[in-house]
Formats: structure tokens, sequence, C-alpha cells
DNA sequence: GTTGCTGCAAAGTGTTTGCACCCTG
DNA sequence: CAGGGTGCAAACACTTTGCAGCAAC
């Protein structure tokens, strides 16, 4: 684990007076090899696969943990369960979401941005995020 | 009850050996006189309220039903529980939810579907449907 | 009188929490 | 060695389901 996120779990962990533990560890180096939207239960299996054994909850209390010292944020494509995608130096972006293979692509559209944006500014509505899921069938699938 | 959507209703009932009950007669009209954005639990404390003494369960199917037959469609903005709103003759939009005071409120804007439509085919995705969330604050919360 | 519908309570999801013990700093 | 962290199981919130009796056609 290289890593710069270590860098900033652990500024954030310190300045809340937290500990690193190596469940801490664990969760986010998994975190930080998955594919880009996780959720808790697959990260939960993916740990268990190797040696270390960490309680469900525990993957649950640190991805809350992640999401609040800005490293992963939390997505909910409407399939049941919160997914997490890495944030820490990653632009914004929006998604297409495979209904056949579950694939996620991720897109950005500066206009649609303006366009939202604009159209906020209308109702006197002030943006603090927003999401826009295209769903359908991705290439391989269609 | 004067409406076209029971038309629908017991049009689709009658094509699939269905049958019409005072319940499912009860859950749209409550349906129909609600806001735009109900929950199954909502609903169902609208309709304890009346006379009528209708089952939890016997919402959540009647609102399937309502759903398989085209006259609701569920939502999902990411507060734990399904929304199910009018859409029998009824447009498409998007939604602007104020994360205050709950309030949702709609609109469209021709260019954003436009662009959406372009993104995906540039990936050669197949649009089925989708959805565009801001989640902010309104005029009166901010 | 079939066959689908209902209410109830039980079972299911995904997620959170209380608690006694453990480990980090 | 103090205070936060962990695992476990129980609690939760929302939704679905199994079943015996009921009602619509």
């Amino acid at each position: 684990m290289a890593s710069e996120e270590l860098d900033v779990l652990e500024n954030y962990i310190s300045k809340h007076n937290l500990k690193i533990t190596h469940q801490r560890r664990a969760v986010l180096k998994v975190f930080l090899e998955s594919e880009k939207h996780v959720s808790a239960e697959e990260l939960y299996n993916t740990i268990s696969k190797l040696e270390t054994k960490i309680g469900l909850a525990t993957v649950y209390r640190t991805l809350a943990l992640l999401t609040k010292s800005g490293l992963a944020s939390e997505m909910d494509f409407g399939d049941g369960q919160k997914r997490y995608e890495h944030c820490y130096m990653h632009e914004h972006h929006d998604h297409m979401v495979c209904t056949e293979c579950g694939k996620i692509i991720e897109f950005n559209h500066p206009l649609i941005e303006k366009f939202q944006e604009e159209v906020a500014a209308q109702s006197n509505f002030t943006i603090t995020s927003h999401k826009l899921d295209l769903i359908g069938t991705c290439s391989d699938c269609s």
C-alpha cells in the first residue's frame, strides 16, 4: 500500500483522535484495489478470502470512516445496496448502468452540468450535489 | 374517482385474469389524490386515517400492480424507501430534492435530455431510462 | 364454487448498534 | 493503561412471502 490515500486516512484519523488499526488498513487496501463501485458485502467477501478475518460491521464502520475522510463516496444505484466509489483525486462524473451485465460506464458532459446549474438557478435552488444515471444496455449486451 | 386511471387499471386487470377489489380501488384513489411522490408507508397511513382498514402488505402489493399496469413508477431518492410517482399521461421530468424540507421540484430540460442521448451514443449505450436528481436546498430553505 | 385477494405474522434484506473484551497510542 | 476499535449478535427499517380464510367473478 504505497499510497497517498493512506496519508489522507492517517491525517483524518490523527485529527479526530482516532486510531489506525490493521482492520482499517485492510479495508482501505482492498477498497483501493477494488473496481470502482463496491458494496460493503463485496468488500467483506474479498477481505474474507484473504487471510484476514474482519467482521462485517467493521467493514460498514470503516466505509463510513472513509466516506467522512473524503476517500470514498456513497452511491445508490437502486439495486438495494449502497455502493462506494473512490473519490480521492477523482473528478466528478456520472454513470451509465448496464442492466444486463452490471457494468458501469463513467462519463462527464460539461454542458449537462452547466444546464443543471441553469435550471436550478431558475428555481432559486442551491445544488449541493447531483446524480445522473443512465440506465440501459451497454455495447456488449445490446 | 372519475377517472381514466381506473379504466387503465381495470383494463390491465381484466387482461391478466385478476380481480378488482375494494382495497385496490381504495389504494388507487388515495394514490391519485396524493402529492406526487408517496411512499408505501405514507399511503398506508393516509388510507388508515379514512374508514377503510387495509393491510400494509396489500398496499405494497397494489403499488406493484399499479407499477406493472403503467399507472405508477418506482423512484428511489436514496432516503431508504421507494417512492411512487404518477405516471399515466404524465411527461418525463427530473427532480430537485430539498434536503431541508423534503420538497421535490420537477423540471425538464430538453437540451439535457439531448446531450444524454449524445453521450450514450458515443459509447454505444442504449438508454432505457434515466434519472437525474439535483440535491440541495430550495428557495424557502436556503 | 373457483381462483385470486387479503390480513396477519413471520421471514428477508441490507445496515446499524450495544456490549464485553481487545489493542493502539 | 485509557479510550477508542472490534466481533458478535441483536436490533432496525423497509419490503416480501406463506398461509388460512374471504370475496369477486
